[in-house]
DNA sequence: CCGTATGTTTCATT
DNA sequence: TAATGAAACATACG
């Protein structure tokens, strides 16, 4: 699920959910999803602090209290979600944080790809998230000429790097190309500026719409909503959809609307 | 048992 | 140095 729209989600779940609140308890039910720090001292560290605004880069979660920051990235089955503490746990609910006015936010996670991580300085953070590019929602034309610069792989590949551009995954990076009309095998540097151009477009076009509806819209217009027919079609010209390896991830395409060699 | 899944890191190789 | 592919991580599903 989680690419940069699903986190933005997450963000905003987390700032309605717990800013501004204390947190009564934290419970940790699988210790497996805490990186670098232990079940007893999140505890210790976290009950009786306030969380403050949430703010997002890629597909990081950052959440400040006014003690330490909790870092939290979603894998591939992560999610965030809001309720009532007297609710049941889900089964896939990893650590919950009960909050002083009866609500509970909880971290849900089938595999475990990734976690919590828990920050004290600046520099924390920035070691635990890693090389970032800028957040793709806040890319200029200007940026994503600069970014592109000198590069030489595959337009996927590079769309999708998060030390390139933060935020992009496996179904944004093909729905954009699909948008613009750009093989996914394409080059880089073989771009023109009017594919440059195209891609900044649908880059933007495609995450506007997707931030709204907090994930790649399931939409039968889009390149998405095609993605689990057994035999899919392009949305836009009918022929069949392609699928490939490209970066280590299936790569859907339409053979007509993005050609290979132009 | 096998392959696949919206992610990231590490390692070997080109 | 840049880039790529394969494997690993943990888990469910068909």
């Amino acid at each position: 699920m989680p690419e940069l729209p699903d986190v933005e989600g997450f963000r905003r779940t987390l700032a309605s959910c717990a800013q501004g609140h204390r947190v009564a308890r934290a419970e940790v039910a699988d210790p497996g999803v805490l990186h670098g720090v232990t079940a007893r001292r999140l505890k210790r560290d976290l009950e009786g602090r306030r969380f403050a605004a949430p703010r997002r880069h890629g597909k990081w979660l950052i959440a400040p209290t006014d003690g330490p920051t909790v870092v939290l990235h979603f894998g591939m089955t992560g999610r965030l979600v809001c309720g009532a503490d007297s609710e049941p746990a889900g089964r896939f609910q990893r650590v919950a944080f009960d909050l002083d006015d009866g609500h509970r936010l909880g971290y849900e996670d089938q595999r475990k790809l990734q976690g919590i991580w828990l920050a004290a300085t600046d520099d924390d953070i920035d070691r635990i998230i890693g090389d970032q590019g800028p957040d793709a929602l806040s890319l200029s034309r200007a940026d994503l000429d600069r970014l592109l610069a000198g590069r030489r792989g595959r337009v996927k590949a590079t769309l999708t790097d998060q030390a390139v551009i933060a935020g992009l995954g496996n179904l944004l990076g093909d729905e954009i190309l699909w948008h613009a009309r750009i093989h996914p095998r394409r080059t880089v540097n073989s771009l023109t500026d009017d594919e440059r151009d195209r891609l900044h477009t649908a880059l933007r076009e495609v995450l506007r719409a997707s931030v709204r509806a907090e994930r790649v819209p399931d939409d039968p217009d889009w390149l998405t909503g095609r993605r689990d027919d057994p035999d899919p079609h392009c949305p836009r010209c009918g022929n069949p959809l392609r699928r490939g390896r490209i970066a280590g991830r299936t790569s859907l395409w339409c053979p007509h609307c993005q050609r290979e060699d132009a």
